[in-house]
DNA sequence: TATTTTTTCAAACAAGCGTTTTAATGATTG
DNA sequence: CAATCATTAAAACGCTTGTTTGAAAAAATA
């Protein structure tokens, strides 16, 4: 006999946080369109009318759920450049340090989300893929900046490259790391069981290596002027 | 005066290959579930009990749309890697020839349709991304085996690297090789206008050398044994 | 031309969608 | 305790979805 509540495994969090958590996982799993309120409310444990009252619409819902899981992963980032400068005693980082910080940082929120681990990767691809023009505004207003401020960062490392070499790398770049992202969860059928999901560091070292290489090598064997 | 029939710009395609190419410009445009029959009947210019008459259902239409698509490329794949192993006398194709023989071919499709060009990128990278599970089968029906083909061929042209590593980046370059389609109609957005979608060929290029410098890269600097 | 088969069309079907409404509940404050 | 507020709950709204129907039109066959 213990002498603990009756109830003690469910310190039943807010119908709100169980709302978005459960908006993520649907999201990530079957996209904006395939995501229904009921099965939100389902998911969250919660009734229907529960998100248009905590969020008004599919919509904002929605939009509230990707601000919240992505401005985290931008801040990890700025800081991670910030970081590896100080380090360089204000030397330009180099490549591998850039490119770290931009896909490092997603790894470590994919850890942190201990449960359904690959699911916040296929959330992220997801934002950049699905086709609802308000993802695409929404994304225009979270990444675009970053976007200038990764283009300024490789300026700094590659003087000599045209700036459109390195936008062009840049993009290949970003497109790569979506892509591996959105592709984790096939791991394990694309190699036949060789490789497995779980390894999820092994992924995003291995990534980070791949896009830095394959930056580097594109950009030297572009032309310099 | 001309002696050509009255209406000669409208010799009108059947109303079931009218109904497979819209169904491919919307499903490109917005994915399985954002793609309903009305739509494609709309786009077809047909009646909306066409397109189950001729096909059965909405399932069946669009796998018979993918399997007409991506079947060409990989027969023209499989083409191009024996093409280079006859040039090279049965030499073992280089990572650049094996690269090649993957992606040239998505941009030789991208050309031949002419009219909006990069709906294609987009249709072959949804493919991947669409979380409908009979899409995932039919990936896995179309694509396992010449992923099997393509492990083969770079066992060969590696023979010191451990499967596991061939594994992990042929996975890496075919995730790059579709995120990069998936975001090239971003590319004019993302690089500020600097770089332009109408370059596919340019894409197509590059991105061939970025995966083959980050598999390269990425096999060396692993483990050999 | 007459007959059979194939294809088109408008209309309707049940099911699922996001959202709204109205009432009941719970918590907070005076 | 009473009163005010925030939250939950069930039911219904109008609309869109994929699919089916039955008759009209077109094409093919004899």
């Amino acid at each position: 006999m213990i002498s603990s509540p009756p109830k003690p495994a469910k310190p039943k969090l807010s119908t709100r946080r169980r709302l978005i958590d459960a908006t993520a996982r649907l999201f990530a799993e079957h996209g904006y369109n395939g995501l229904t309120m009921r099965s939100v409310a389902q998911e969250a444990d919660a009734n229907l009318a529960a998100a248009n009252y905590h969020f008004g619409s599919k919509d904002a819902l929605v939009l509230e759920m990707l601000r919240e899981r992505i401005q985290p992963i931008n801040k990890r980032r700025i800081a991670l450049l910030e970081e590896a400068r100080l380090r360089n005693g204000n030397v330009a980082p180099s490549a591998h340090e850039i490119f770290h910080s931009l896909i490092f940082p997603i790894g470590e929120e994919i850890a942190r989300s201990s449960k359904s681990r690959w699911s916040l990767a296929q959330l992220v691809a997801r934002t950049f893929t699905e086709p609802v023009c308000f993802i695409e505004r929404m994304h225009q207003k979270f990444f675009s900046q970053i976007a200038k401020l990764y283009h300024r960062e490789l300026s700094l490392a590659f003087p000599n490259a045209p700036s459109k070499e390195i936008h062009w790398h840049l993009h290949l770049a970003v497109s790569s790391m979506l892509g591996a992202l959105a592709q984790h969860r096939r791991l394990r059928d694309f190699t036949e069981g060789v490789c497995s999901e779980e390894e999820v560091g092994e992924m995003i070292n291995r990534l980070i290596r791949f896009v830095t290489h394959g930056f580097i090598n594109g950009i030297n064997s572009s032309p310099t002027e």
